[in-house]
DNA sequence: CGACCGCTTGACGTTAACGTCAACGTAAAG
DNA sequence: CTTTACGTTGACGTTAACGTCAAGCGGTCG
């Protein structure tokens, strides 16, 4: 076993020389989901892992994908959507109209997620009124 | 035709003497969704709305309850999900013990949406760096 | 009175996001 | 060299959230 490695039940970074590399059940475990969910995001050309012959491999910029796709999921986007955004940060970006369109969706994406955040408050609101009332009433029994 | 009405293409308010009222379809078509939707909701106990023979009657509690719905659905909730927190809001609060109860799911779905207030700051923090980043590349291009 | 409109119920279809199962390859371990 | 563990490709199953007919009922307009 070769490199210095921090371990410690996480997975561990293979490649002595290289970057860091992970297995598909490797990834899976730390990320919370089944080699399933990952392959489907695969199919949806959401990741597209390296392959030693047949099997997937895994690397850093593949964690950063699933990151994104999962707190897109968190927030309940549908995956299509995550695509497009994930497209997004890397889309080409050479020419000027190019980074015009790219300006032009994130501020989509703004808007899409301002609305968001506008729902979470009010409903934040809410829920804290409702517990006022709430420990009122229980004060009030006593 | 009785009552002050606000009118302007919105649906007007039946039952002169009670409180206004409305169709399934008018219902639909102001909460932008089809009445096989409103009916879907129904269906899973979200709206109870009240009969007239055989026709469905809507009145302000089940439009109020849409709109839980409906918010519940742009923030990703399954609508299993919504129908705990539409319950909550209306389970009975006499007793000490379910005012408890109540105040303890109620941090439940705090905690819940103060999650998805974190992820939507975070993809909008991301998103104003790359806008950032385009705009730089912008500027240098010329 | 017939036609039409809106409402209702039922039932099957569809899409997204995986779950699950079978069958196979391969590489290290006994 | 066989077993065991992990990985891969299909392919079909499942659940949620509706969409989409089809068929029937009840008022009202001409």
């Amino acid at each position: 076993m070769v490199g210095a490695v921090t371990s410690g039940g996480d997975a561990i970074a293979r490649a002595s020389g290289g970057d860091p590399t992970w297995t598909i059940a490797e990834i899976a475990a730390e990320f919370g989901v089944t080699h399933r969910t990952v392959r489907h995001y695969e199919e949806l050309g959401l990741i597209s892992p390296e392959r030693r012959g047949t099997t997937r491999i895994y690397r850093r910029r593949d964690r950063t994908r699933l990151n994104l796709i999962l707190r897109g999921k968190r927030l309940g986007f549908p995956l299509e959507q995550v695509r497009t955004i994930i497209d997004l940060y890397d889309s080409p970006r050479g020419k000027a109209s190019q980074l015009e369109y790219c300006l032009a969706q994130i501020d989509d994406r703004r808007a899409d997620l301002e609305q968001r955040r506008r729902d979470i408050e009010d409903a934040l609101a809410e829920l804290d009124t409702f517990a006022a009332r709430c420990r009122d009433d229980l004060d009030r029994l006593r």
